[in-house]
DNA sequence: GAGTGGTCTAGACCACGAG
DNA sequence: TCGTGGTCTAGACCACTCA
């Protein structure tokens, strides 16, 4: 491993970690203002901020505007469980979530996604769930209009809701695929999340197609990436060893 | 939707992105100075300089060191292809891929990743893939001392060479978990890669383990966010329906 | 050595939250 | 209104690349 030349930030970020995890400050505790810490640390505030980006990168610092940067308490992380399978995390029952429905028509890549043609009717659920106080994920699902729940499922958009509706369909679910990207928040996302700009999203499109290969529902799930952890698992029966690859 | 301030930086960042999207600018074509620029667009240079992160967190820009700011070719992605399935893709045969192969003994996190206890003999193999000159993945990879294969794999962490190991376990491999998160680059990874330590990496966490339970490796994963991405597909059989959840 | 990006400074001004 | 964080300025100085 080459040796990096350390920069102030990481040796800031470095001292308030281990106070953070030696207990010297504790968890939901609100730090000294950014100015008390520059001038402490002798450190410009552009500096001290960035010491404090990396802090929150990790998700141990939340900032909030107007009010100071808090230590976060390390058990909220979001989880998102991909393949279809519903989270056994408790924690996500606790989620307060609130859904617009649009009709709207297919376009570019979002019809390249659901494989329909331009202009093809959907049904989109703009969903947005809290946790307490603080956003915890944005997620825009859509669905070709026939194949569109009659009701508003008021549920999470990765939660039971959604997966009992995908295990009815009458030509059975056949594939789920996700893709999982890091990039920056729209500043639209930024401002809902509440999040930093400059602080990166886990950004997972979610595509699931019947046996008949037609695609039943597109997915785009919004994580804030300081918190947020997508997980996999791939069963590896015997009996499907050798047909693989 | 709520409304955004629009920041300098975003209306630098979508003019620069409607240049390189208008062929203005083309594809490993280098951006004039930052100082030009700065003084182009009447900023300061570290305005411009985040207008240009936004960009390279999208992976429309790539920044090098001493030589400017470049437009990316963008089908140099990178996809890791999770659930042990090899990718198909053909762009990631050309890869040069440098193997390290170190002794130790299992310690913290490590051991509870593996299920060992501590101090438990394991053997490293740290992965560092180039496509051409760029870097391109990191990868570290344990293994109980007693399945490591004598020979040393020189291939890419999860292509061929691995699928292969896994797919000749003597208890056969039974389960894949893998965990992606997105979060900064540690210094050292962030010179390793040749990324800023500013932008997010997509850090995956794989275990894998046979059919008696026991881990038979673990490997930590970093690809660099401004390119990577990470698919999973998922299969619904018929006869899994009913099983599931 | 010339030109480039990387980091940092010491402020200014604006937006948000609570009283 | 006051204290907080968010954005931006106009430089300085260092590190890297290439001739």
């Amino acid at each position: 491993m080459i040796q990096a030349v350390p920069s102030r930030r990481h040796v800031i970020a470095d001292d308030i970690r281990n106070q953070i995890s030696t207990g010297r400050i504790k968890a939901g505790e609100r730090l000294p203002s950014e100015a008390q810490l520059a001038s402490h640390y002798t450190v410009s505030t552009p500096t001290l901020r960035n010491a404090l980006a990396v802090l929150e990168a990790e998700g141990l610092v939340e900032k909030i505007h107007g009010k100071g940067n808090f230590v976060r308490h390390p058990l909220h992380r979001i989880t998102y469980v991909g393949g279809g399978r519903t989270p056994e995390t408790a924690a996500n029952a606790a989620l307060r979530v609130s859904v617009r429905v649009t009709k709207l028509r297919a376009r570019g890549q979002l019809a390249a996604l659901l494989r329909v043609s331009a202009s093809s009717p959907l049904t989109e659920f703009l969903y947005l769930s809290h946790e307490g106080e603080s956003p915890h994920s944005l997620a825009r699902i859509y669905v070709p209009r026939d194949l569109a729940p009659a009701d508003v499922p008021a549920e999470s958009p990765w939660s039971a809701g959604v997966a009992a509706r995908l295990a009815q369909l009458r030509p059975p679910l056949a594939e789920i695929r996700e893709r999982v990207r890091a990039r920056l928040p729209t500043p639209e996302e930024a401002v809902t999340l509440r999040i930093s700009s400059t602080l990166a999203v886990l950004a997972i499109t979610r595509v699931a197609a019947d046996t008949a290969g037609r695609v039943v529902e597109a997915a785009l799930l919004v994580l804030p990436g300081d918190r947020a952890d997508a997980v996999f698992t791939t069963h590896h029966r015997t009996e499907e060893r050798g047909t693989e690859g």
